[in-house]
DNA sequence: TAAATTTGTGTTAGCGATAACATAAATTCA
DNA sequence: TGAATTTATGTTATCGCTAACACAAATTTA
């Protein structure tokens, strides 16, 4: 690491303000405000003058003063576990889209799969007054969950169906969804069928999926549940490998795995390879989540596919209509929107 | 997809104020204030009753009210690519927890590699009055310049070497590392050496990297430069995998290709892998980033680590340093902290 | 024990914008 | 052509908080 410094420069001490501008320009600053935003009347003659003391100035407008005063922040708090994770990337990418259109800003922050770190992101966040919070999951800490009810502002819990919702959900039973995904593996004859997953339910959306896998093999009345439990999640591609191995060594006659994630699917995958272990045929192996890895790997990973970018878009277009609701004074009614999964049907299972 | 509505709640009209709180508590604004920052003197019993009161109310501090006030908004903008992206997750990652420490939140932005939605972002930002700037790569529009060297907070460019720096940097030439490779691959015995990347120059990294590679590939004497070009940034997976089958197609000969990033690398090894050409004695395949992948996949992913997490908490230092610096009203001189990046040997090349 | 300091709290005055109302000029309508 | 409406702008009063100063009471110092 090399380290260069230049000389000083000479630096700004004060941004220009609105009355700087408004004196510029020769108008009142609530002149320069209506001609900063569309919409309003404004002089063609009038908005030109103010346009270019805007920009000779250097002028940039001032948020945190005009949502003081116009009780408008103009943005939206999402929590997602992990940026690192394209489930949730696309995610943040649906409810990108969708409010970007209503002029809403997505101020997004990551929790670690932390439900401390949770609770003070959540608080961080309500503390810059978004008009909407958008959290993933429906387990939260009893000050979280608190804060989220008196808040104020419209919530939506995501990826997952809490028995207790706050308000809003947009989500699907990610144990279902492993049930079904242990079913579609029975339907093509695997009869031992082993779950990788993290050690503790910090994924609380893991948890479920390996809940739903136990449910699912004891009502087909296979062989008990075999669960390879692997580290605090998210479990990584390697912790993966490293699972398939254990799993294999302990249980030889396990003819299929489901891991947590395909990121986890991914690694075992891999590691079967390394070991010239046929996939699938000396064992199956599908994950969860249809990442773009499952789809391009070799062999290509069996999952279930959650629609992530529908969740965002769903989640976002719902909660522009609850602020809507909101601004106008008559808020909306809790809404849950089941989204659909399925099984995609790939080579590794 | 399932919508179920449930009854309308009643919802609170207006969230309590400091002024709220200090009512209750029978004391002034300005000791409720002092009670909910450390730091301030206040007496036990005082803090004890105001925090009842702020617990009673379920009252969340108002932090943009507040840095209209004290001209500190607490937050730092940075903006990268992508956010499904590792490298720039772990840089974003680098970023939080050196910020963390001083105090400031990080408000993430992306840009999904196009310069005129940086700008966008780099206006939406400064709206909200960031207490500095994080952006990535060193090109931008002529407004979006204007904008960060006007914007009167620190600013650092990372991931490049811009030359002519905004102000500080932080970062490593892409050129010279990728240049890096090909003399690895040369000094491996590979003499016929293919770069596959994007059609355009919007990944402005990504084209440095094409420029080193041409630039070694001719100063070794090597075969003149085949460059497969795919699609706009960034670069798929499952566009190496094109990618790799255009190139084995249309330059037998070639004995290496190098990837402009690892997850068309492995795009491409997978394909490799389907249609049985060995990786590496077939083809040698080399990536650049060092994602988890890299290290995961079978054949592991001969790459160039970049230390993405070093740029990350090594801008977030320099930053908060700045940032200090600003706020004694004494700025400190620009800096230019070059990373170090090293060719990782694998199995692929 | 008087002076100097520290501690705990209150008062006042903004921070930089916008909502709400007011008003003059320009336009449309009857 | 006078009344009704629209358009373009200005004035005033906050929004919710904190900096800066003030000051009495408690504590330390000399």
């Amino acid at each position: 690491m090399k380290i260069v410094s230049a000389e000083k420069k000479t630096v700004k001490l004060q941004s220009p303000t609105m009355s700087d501008v408004a004196r510029r320009a020769g108008v009142s600053t609530m002149t320069v405000s209506r001609a900063l935003k569309d919409g309003a009347s404004i002089a063609p003659d009038t908005r030109r003058k103010i346009m270019k003391a805007v920009d000779d100035l250097g002028y940039v407008l001032d948020l945190s003063a005009g949502s003081l005063s116009s009780k408008r922040t103009g943005f939206v708090a999402a929590l997602i576990p992990s940026i690192n994770n394209s489930n949730f990337a696309d995610t943040a990418r649906g409810l990108t889209e969708a409010l970007t259109r209503s002029g809403l800003q997505l101020l997004l922050g990551y929790t670690d799969y932390s439900s401390e770190r949770e609770e003070q992101l959540v608080e961080s966040m309500l503390r810059r007054r978004p008009e909407g919070v958008i959290v993933t999951g429906g387990v939260h800490t009893d000050r979280c969950r608190r804060m989220l009810e008196q808040c104020g502002v419209p919530v939506i819990e995501t990826w997952d169906l809490p028995k207790k919702p706050i308000q809003h959900v947009v989500g699907f039973s990610n144990a279902e969804a492993s049930g079904k995904l242990v079913r579609y593996l029975h339907g093509r004859g695997y009869r031992n069928i082993a779950f990788i997953g993290g050690t503790t339910n910090r994924d609380t959306r893991g948890a479920d999926r390996r809940a739903g896998y136990e449910r699912a093999v004891t009502e087909l009345g296979l062989p008990e549940p075999r669960v390879i439990s692997f580290g605090t999640p998210p479990i990584s591609m390697k912790q993966g490998g490293e699972a398939i191995v254990r799993l294999v060594e302990q249980w030889p006659a396990v003819d299929a795995a489901i891991c947590v994630s395909d990121l986890s699917a991914f690694g075992a995958i891999m590691e079967c390879r390394r070991r010239k272990w046929d996939v699938p045929k000396r064992i199956a192996i599908a994950g969860f989540g249809d990442f773009e890895i499952a789809n391009c790997c070799y062999p290509s990973i069996t999952t279930v596919g959650v629609g992530c970018h529908d969740i965002g878009r769903n989640a976002g277009e719902l909660l522009m209509h609850a602020i809507e609701g909101q601004r106008k004074n008559k808020p909306i009614a809790s809404e849950t929107i089941i989204t659909d999964y399925a099984v995609i049907q790939r080579e590794s299972a």
